[in-house]
DNA sequence: AATCAATCTTGACAGTGTCAAAATATCGTT
DNA sequence: AACGATATTTTGACACTGTCAAGATTGATT
């Protein structure tokens, strides 16, 4: 039902941690019913607090989309990191192959906030937060050093550049995103399949 | 119901043919300043008629959409079919490479009815229009007969279902038109490389 | 207790899509 | 040529949206 700041700081001002609640309730609602359904009154309105209140909070409702947008870049981040801790256990292509699969299933589930972290809404139409950039950038970053990690060990082709390899890569596990995400592909039952076909594609060809 | 014909112009009625004149000034107005830029209002003020009048024309703003998301379908139909009858000068690999780069140019030049043809707008939060889903299908479908006889020539990968290989091929060309499209790569010096790299990954490796 | 800044509310404005009803123009009949 | 049906356009209205300015409330600091 509701929520309440499950966080500390209780009961100061008149909300508590207006902040929280804001960014809580704005993810929630976004992932039930996409980013066009929120909007910065109904949220107010949901947090039970006036129209105008979020706007000591988030100088925007483009700041407010980053913020979210933020977090979604923290969980993928995470997942990286995840996956090259136990590089030591399997093969290199059985690890990059389940990465794939998890990265798509998680741009699924949190479609709405896939959307946020990469969509127009944002990167073309707003003005991504200077936060924001710094950690898509750094989460880049840290794909690109993975992916040159591949290529040493030949799991990836090589012959063009590594930086062109990363970003290619992504590209194409971020189109498959994009066709699920966006209702083009509708048949989920797919997935797997071409989510394989893919990383055929990616792998080097023995 | 209506129909209204877009073959005779005959400047009957008050404006002429309303309707071609919306289209071609939505389109217009697209390509200026983005989807979000387009109001029905404003356009209905820059066609030089009352708020409502499209209204008559299109059920919907979707209804718009979708049209000139059709338009953006004849388009790519069209570079398909061209491509498909030089076929016998070149080399296959060759004749692909050049097509990927100009679906990518063409995708980038038009960006905005791009976004339309493949986006959220119409495929998920709207409701496609019959006429524009039998033109998508349609599209796919020359595209999956090419990649097939790519597949059967050896140019592409095979061992994968054609279906799936077709799929992620294009999967990858979109991504890397949303990237580019939607803001996230803003080097275009770069783009010619990318493509580059992205045939390399879907060419047969010999 | 008085002051100050942080926090929240009320009021307002311009903009949006779209429906209902009224006005107007054109066409097909007579 | 006149008239009624019909296609086309307009005016008015409603419920939304983001966000600014000004005022009210509260907590902490002096």
């Amino acid at each position: 039902m509701k929520q309440t700041d499950s966080a500390s700081v209780s009961r100061n001002y008149h909300h508590g941690d207006l902040y929280q609640s804001l960014l809580f309730t704005a993810t929630e609602m976004i992932a039930e019913g996409g980013t066009e359904s929120l909007s910065m009154r109904k949220l107010a309105d949901r947090v039970g607090v006036s129209r105008t209140a979020p706007y000591h909070h988030f100088k925007d409702k483009n700041a407010l989309l980053c913020a979210i947008a933020e977090q979604g870049f923290e969980r993928v981040e995470k997942l990286l990191h995840e996956v090259r801790i136990k590089e030591e256990s399997e093969s290199l292509e059985m690890i990059f192959t389940q990465y794939v699969h998890t990265y798509i299933e998680l741009a699924y589930k949190h479609r709405e906030q896939y959307d946020l972290m990469f969509g127009r809404e944002i990167w073309r139409n707003g003005t991504p937060t200077e936060s924001l950039h710094n950690r898509s950038r750094q989460h880049f970053k840290s794909w690109l050093k993975w992916i040159e990690h591949l290529c040493d060990e030949k799991v990836l082709h090589v012959g063009d550049s590594t930086l062109r390899t990363a970003q290619v890569c992504w590209a194409t596990l971020h189109g498959l995103c994009r066709l699920f995400n966006d209702g083009i592909y509708t048949e989920q039952s797919h997935l797997d399949e071409m989510v394989d076909t893919a990383v055929n594609m990616m792998l080097k060809n023995t």
